[in-house]
DNA sequence: TTGTACGCGTTATCAT
DNA sequence: ATGATAACGCGTACAA
């Protein structure tokens, strides 16, 4: 009673032709008359037959599969839309190329290593991806060692030994320093995400070269973790300063949104005694009060772009870096002229954003 | 050049013995003689060999990894930290048991059926996940036809004919609207998630239900989407009732937490003019002004749970359905008695949640 | 303990 | 050109 599943066998047998032939036919390959195609054709559907990816992983030597380890705790991980989005992109990008993506979730960095030796070891994966990069990642390296495909997926490709896709994240930086030097601002803080990853050095250093690109001096800088309580207290040191800023540039929205909540608890008003701006443009930040202005990043996109940058280098294509749309400034309500500025006197804007 | 991998052959060569007693060895079973045995692990380690999980896996008829399917459209994903810290318990738990996670991405709900349909097919997993529950949901019949093993997680497991993770969000409801009827509050309303979803119901149920146990009318309730935007038009339709409540019950936090802009672009002052809670406890409400009364829901220890609920299935074994901690209400700033009540004089609470 | 068939599709070799 | 045959990938399980 246990209506095994019907292998190629099966369907040799009912079309009264060898496996070989079948085989052929299925891949769509030449050699086999059309009308032989044909029937076993027929016969496979007929028997509802279905590919057994086991078997076919076992015979192609691959996997059909591509890896992302993930190493962060839980909290940090739900709080970052990036990431959620980052694999709705691959997932759906993966779909028609016959791969499939595995997760791996480590606990901590010394097992993440060994998380990738594991995926390696065991042919579990044709290839993975590097995200959320560190300074002197070991990474690289590693699946170097290993002889693992992957691609990496920064907002830097320079240097980078393995196949990038670049998600730069400066211009959105850029544009929002430069929003606010329009608006009038002169002294503009930036909170920043650790020196440890690349994102949070690349964001520092957008802010600092727009900074000095307008004339301005080298604001304030508080190097926090992209958390939600690391803003808050980022923002409380910021505004402890003997001259405050006016502007506060954050490297995510979580930070800026608690930032924003600090300022108001000790009395600033966002945006009349400080502007805010954000990094990710969460959901949320449109509805918030004031609304935040921050940078647009499509993290589908670029989750889509490494997925078919992935799937080519393992299929030994020659690819070029995807070099990806800029992510782009959303303006809101959290930013506005100084209450120093002669502009200061501007209506103030709606608190909602217009549709786009 | 091309060093091939070791396989179990190599090993059994290199130890003089043959495949059988190999593969007995390294599987820590009976019927081989110690000294036997160490030469064996001792070749294995030798030669580093690993075991291969495509032959493991077509070998055992087992793909040695579970799935989850996820259809949502990537926005409404990036929003719901629920997710996110879901899938990394999810991931946690399984790592120790061998299997990997796969994840499956589909846009919309009729490729969603035929993406369980080809995991099934395909033999790509041994077991799936069902979340997001809808009423009348057409999977739980579609995976005992394709026969895929799988664990139901919900809110209720009552009339589940698949093994169940009682995910019960009610009590954290309850919760919260109890707090709002010892505060003082008599009209208290409910923002909705679709009807379609069993979680939407289930928390308006039991709002509904709380309400009527403490002796109060039904509030006004409109259904809405789980969406920030949602959130605001509801808060909106709330607050142009001819009575309008002094407390919102919102099914989760997102829709609060741009309800609660809403109301104050409206000019209400929250919490003095209208008290407001969440549900989900996400990284960002307790750094919001005011900081958000929510609830906390242990995403985290769900997905652990489920996790290994489904390979106890898998492996055939009992398992009773797992009961996890309901969820518990968080009380930050967001929530004070209303403003008609003899209570509001009370001092209002700090921005700042306690420790925990 | 050993030998070997098995799981299932892919691909190279060979016969027609 | 068409199709059959067999080896292969690699570990598991059962008979010998």
């Amino acid at each position: 009673m246990t209506s095994r599943r019907p292998t190629i066998s099966d369907v040799a047998r009912a079309a009264g032709v060898s496996l070989g032939a079948v085989s052929f036919a299925l891949n769509g390959r030449p050699g086999v008359a059309p009308e032989t195609r044909d029937r076993i054709l027929a016969a496979a559907k007929e028997l509802g037959w279905t590919p057994s990816h086991r078997a076919r992983a076992l015979a192609a030597s691959r996997a059909l599969a591509v890896g992302l380890v993930i190493a962060r705790p839980p909290e940090t991980l739900g709080s970052d839309p990036f990431f959620t989005e980052f694999i709705a992109g691959i997932g759906l990008a993966l779909a028609p190329l016959g791969q499939s993506l595995l997760l791996q979730v480590e606990p901590d960095r010394e097992r993440e290593l060994a998380g990738y030796r594991r995926l390696a070891a065991e042919g579990r994966v044709d290839g993975v991806f590097l995200t959320d990069l560190r300074v002197g990642d070991p990474r690289p390296a590693l699946l170097a060692e290993v002889g693992l495909p992957a691609v990496w997926i920064g907002p830097d490709c320079v240097g980078s030994s393995l196949p990038c896709v670049a998600v730069d994240d400066r211009p959105g930086i850029v544009a929002a320093v430069a929003h606010l030097v329009e608006l009038g601002h002169q002294r503009i803080a930036h909170v920043a995400g650790p020196d440890e990853f690349v994102h949070g050095v690349s964001r520092r250093e957008a802010w600092a070269g727009a900074l000095k690109a307008a004339g301005l001096p080298e604001g304030p800088c508080v190097r926090s973790d992209f958390s939600a309580q690391g803003g808050a207290d980022a923002t409380k040191v910021l505004l402890d300063l003997a001259d405050p800023p006016t502007a506060i540039v954050y490297a995510n929205d979580l930070m800026a949104i608690a930032g924003m909540a600090a300022a108001a608890a000790r009395g600033f008003d966002v945006p009349r005694d400080l502007s805010i701006t954000g990094f990710d443009d969460t959901e949320v930040t449109g509805h918030l009060q004031p609304a935040l202005t921050t940078v647009h990043a499509d993290a589908y996109a670029w989750g889509k772009a490494a997925a078919e940058q992935l799937v080519a280098v393992i299929d030994g294509r020659e690819t070029s870096n995807a070099d990806l749309p800029p992510p782009h400034l959303v303006i809101r309500a959290s930013t506005a002229p100084p209450r120093s500025s002669p502009l200061s006197h501007t209506p103030n804007r709606s608190t909602h954003e217009p549709d786009h």
